[in-house]
DNA sequence: TTGAAAGCGCTACCAT
DNA sequence: ATGGTAGCGCTTTCAA
């Protein structure tokens, strides 16, 4: 970049200040005629205004960050995918940053970005409670929480609704005849997990069957999903008849584990997946899943962030539950 | 941010020219004992440099951009997954930016990136000649080239052995018996394509196969793979025993086509696709791929480019060609 | 080895 | 409505 402000100002014999004024639409304080004159040199010298010069004295730049625990999660970067698109058309832009699964990453990436003047952040946060990160995030600072919601959230947040879809799910299970249902479940001090074994609970009580604790598995912090493979293992000894897996990688696994050992899906076993992508009507059988609208939660946590950005004094918190859907296929 | 050199000059008793010399390990400068003043002052003031005023002052930011045609594809989000963790750890921000399939796009982010003081940009190119290019990217800015090599490209590169691939493909086909073999290739104009019909083609003259224009299909620029429905409608009119698509969208689209007419494969029809996926192999039937090493392409892309920002004035242009692998399973 | 000061490009305050 | 100018935080001469 090497045409200024300063040049701008010569070729329209203004100063500097009107063209300032110009490039921020500050209308009222320029004549019309001067306005065109300004942005005639502007396009005449293919100005464009140095981001970092502005971002400096302004104190705030136009970038947002967006922190993932997992960049091989498909989900995930259909969120990214989604909310760039967003930023970008309203000329800001999106800095993902991988957390990796560690709360301490988390923090810094957070931390970093507000050093960095960012617009604000999207955060699919590891916190369990929003206290963990108080430290971090001043109440001021444009946030938007997606996919989990740390106790105690003082920010915007989208989640699907977790509890609605697992019951849905547990309850299509059990309407086929199954009553030895098992859960591969989240880390449990997530609140999408904490809603989800609710929402499993609730559809078996209603039924009245009784709640097994060998039936209920959770991950740890696993990224590959691997672990599902041991935790399909113990709920076949204990004699499940049907599985409801809550992660897309780890239905994988548990599908790959199946096919393996030519375990009939879903005569001896059928299986309810999450998250719908292409491939999951190729699978040997088509899977079953929980579709959540991924790429709408990212493109309506960037606009309540753009709101937010726009109004940071705004006395509004809002928490949007988007609806996931049940999509029948051959698994089950 | 609040803590600026100002503070810590103040607290370390120097003045801000000595604290800058330390930040930028200009050592030579510095005392030993006064470094290390200004290092404890650092420290208990928690300073972080500002990334603003420090591109500002210098010309150049510490962001990378990566150009890529499709956000919604994973080859591309793994890539800029593998790009982003070694930038990361060399201090570098990765900021994606999504031309959908627009050259106009492309060549518009990349003057954005050249203007914006960007260390560097990774270009998933659509040009056809680096010619198309040279406008907005002048010699010595570091720039490298994935996946695709755009003709007479003056730049460093990173693709994959694309003709070994198509051929081994090819040839494995033959050996198994078939004759009529359909292509699904991309656009002819990216050098990519090109690379993989010579590889099929010389395949089939090796065997004394006669070419036929109607097993040979090309996708125009379709991102949601969709087109690869009525392709393959059309190749199997004429009569193909196999055929090879050669991308992981397309490749879903013509499964979900062949499976839902219960087209037997690899009975009626053998199916190759390109790219290896967690997915790949609970298809029905699993599916026989062209894995190519995406995340070390990343990785290498974003070593070659750090080793290029480093030395800017170095007289190295590279092409570096990563070997492929046909993963054979039960669609052939 | 250290420091004073100019200035990167821009915005915002204050004058006019 | 317009312009002069200080200063955002930093790096980099240049002088000491």
């Amino acid at each position: 970049m090497k045409v200024s402000i300063k040049e701008v100002a010569k070729l329209a014999g203004c100063s500097t200040a009107t063209v300032s004024n110009v490039i921020n639409n500050r209308n009222k304080f320029v004549s019309e005629s001067v306005r065109k004159k300004v942005l005639d040199a502007m396009g005449a010298l293919n100005y464009k205004p140095n981001n970092f010069a502005q971002t400096l004295r302004k104190g705030r730049s136009n970038i947002v960050g967006f922190v993932v625990p997992d960049l091989m999660n498909y989900f995930f970067t259909e969120l990214a995918s989604a909310i760039q698109s967003v930023l970008t058309e309203n000329g800001l832009q999106l800095i993902v940053m991988n957390s990796e699964y560690s709360l301490d990453k988390e923090k810094q990436y957070i931390r970093q970005s507000v050093d960095q003047y960012a617009s604000g952040i999207i955060i699919a946060s590891l916190a369990e409670k929003y206290s963990h990160l108080e430290d971090c995030l001043s109440d001021d600072f444009p946030a938007v929480f997606i996919d989990r919601n740390p106790l105690g959230c003082k920010k915007d947040c989208i989640t699907i609704n977790n509890f609605q879809a697992a019951y849905e799910a547990t309850q299509t299970l059990i309407r086929k005849g199954h009553q030895k249902i098992g859960i591969i479940n989240g880390t449990l001090n997530i609140s999408t997990s904490k809603e989800r074994l609710a929402g499993y609970v609730a559809a078996l009580e209603e039924a009245g069957i009784a709640l097994d604790d060998r039936l209920i598995k959770h991950r740890s912090k696993d990224r590959t999903g691997h672990e599902g493979q041991r935790l399909i293992e113990e709920l076949l000894e204990a004699g499940i008849t049907a599985v409801f897996i809550v992660n897309n990688q780890t239905t994988i696994k548990v599908m790959q584990y199946l096919i393996d050992r030519q375990i009939e899906i879903p005569g001896q076993i059928a299986v309810i997946g999450f998250d719908d992508y292409e491939w999951s009507s190729i699978t040997k059988p088509s899977l079953s899943v929980i579709r959540q609208p991924t790429f709408e939660m990212g493109v309506k946590a960037a606009e309540i962030l753009l709101k937010r950005i726009n109004s940071p004094s705004a006395d509004f918190q809002e928490h949007y539950v988007l609806p996931s859907k049940l999509i029948q296929r051959s698994s089950i």
